[in-house]
DNA sequence: TGTTGTGTCTACCATGTGGTAGAGAAATCT
DNA sequence: AGATTTCTCTACCACATGGTAGACACAACA
């Protein structure tokens, strides 16, 4: 009489994950009680404890949901290397910024597991990122001998704070953007992606490339 | 015989601020027992609670203590008021790093602080740093009428992204820097530090300000 | 039809938590 | 010297937490 006849709603488990997430990016790991997640889904906490019989096991699980995510995209951002220069950039960043500004959760979770278990993060990162963040360098030192990329840039160290700061600005951007009240959350977000592309672009690019880039796609622009 | 005869250590109180900034930005609010303080303090629980009747008034001395430190730096960001274009873009940038640089726990608790209280975060940036923000983005408008500053620069919004991202990438260099694991701690923190600067910089100033600017300090520097 | 595995439940427990009550030592004041 | 204030302590409590044990319902398969 008591079980919810297992309708098409189903999987439970993933249910428990999606409820995880949103629960544990907004009020952190510890402060995140099986109970309330229990709650959250509709169902005992025996229920929960069924599918993951520690907490720790569902914080992984939980990880390992937005890591699987995360190579959904990375096909993409591969994709871009046919591109070259400045279209490539766009590419890779819009990806980048796409990704956590649809689903700040993402963001917010990993500010909190970096803050929270930097040690394990930090595994995380050597062994899923050093090979990507190695690409892009690569390209962008093509792009310093060619002299459309800054010399004062370091590659590997520009990647990687870029990306960690397209993280944490996304993930905090609803919050420290109270001093525009009258935006709405997803102007907020876009109006901090767009700040950080500039900035990102800015800083990597010398302006005397950007200008020829923009003249020619006017020049495109007047074709069409 | 117990009382461990108030030697000139004193002042338990500004321990127990410093033992909970420590432990609170390491490990989160939630995390953190007041048992855990007790023990870093090297004192019992109930003393800790004689100081502060409830976690809750510990948390905000806690944050009350770290934003008087941050008005000891408001006045040296004023007084480079003096100097204008990029010395004062360096002076401000400058401590602003340094802030956060000299004592990653400030970061690291605020940006867990933006994430847990999102609201009262709000209400903090509202009445601090509101004044500041204008201040700033109001000698950036000068800046870009002068044609020093890009064009395509939103005042306040960058001076608050800035801000929130110095804040966030030094409270999280030490883990997101581990692609760089021959690297002290110090050093990690002074390169996130130069990158910020250096991309707050371009992503400011025209890269013909800069080139004129870096050729006054070459002659100024043949001069003397 | 009987058996087995899957999923949800109720009942319970040991532990750690924030917080209260109040005793007692040391310094300070009168 | 006596009173008062300041501080730290021991003892205790109500409560929420993560986790265990086991009953019960349903589906699938033999």
């Amino acid at each position: 009489m008591s079980q919810p006849a297992k309708t098409e709603i189903a999987d439970n488990r993933q249910r428990i994950i999606v409820a995880s997430t949103k629960l544990m990016a907004a009020k952190g790991f510890d402060a995140t009680s099986i109970q309330a997640i229990a709650d959250a889904v509709g169902v005992r906490k025996q229920s929960v404890l069924y599918y993951f019989s520690t907490k720790e096991s569902l914080r992984e699980a939980v990880l390992e949901a937005l890591l699987l995510r995360w190579n959904d995209v990375l096909p993409n951002l591969l994709m871009a290397t046919a591109k070259s220069g400045l279209a490539k950039f766009d590419s890779v960043i819009d990806e980048l910024l796409e990704f956590f500004a649809r689903d700040v959760d993402r963001a917010r979770l990993l500010v909190r597991e970096i803050l929270d278990r930097p040690d394990e993060f930090k595994n995380v990162l050597r062994k899923q990122a050093k090979a990507w963040v190695e690409i892009v360098a690569s390209f962008i030192r093509k792009g310093q001998e060619s002299g459309q990329i800054r010399s004062n840039v370091d590659p590997e160290g520009y990647v990687l704070q870029t990306a960690c700061v397209a993280l944490t600005a996304l993930g905090t951007a609803e919050c420290t953007s109270a001093l525009f009240p009258n935006l709405s959350r997803e102007e907020i977000l876009k109006k901090t992606a767009a700040e950080l592309k500039r900035s990102a672009r800015h800083s990597l690019f010398v302006d005397s490339y950007l200008h020829h880039q923009e003249s020619i796609r006017g020049s495109k622009e007047k074709e069409t």
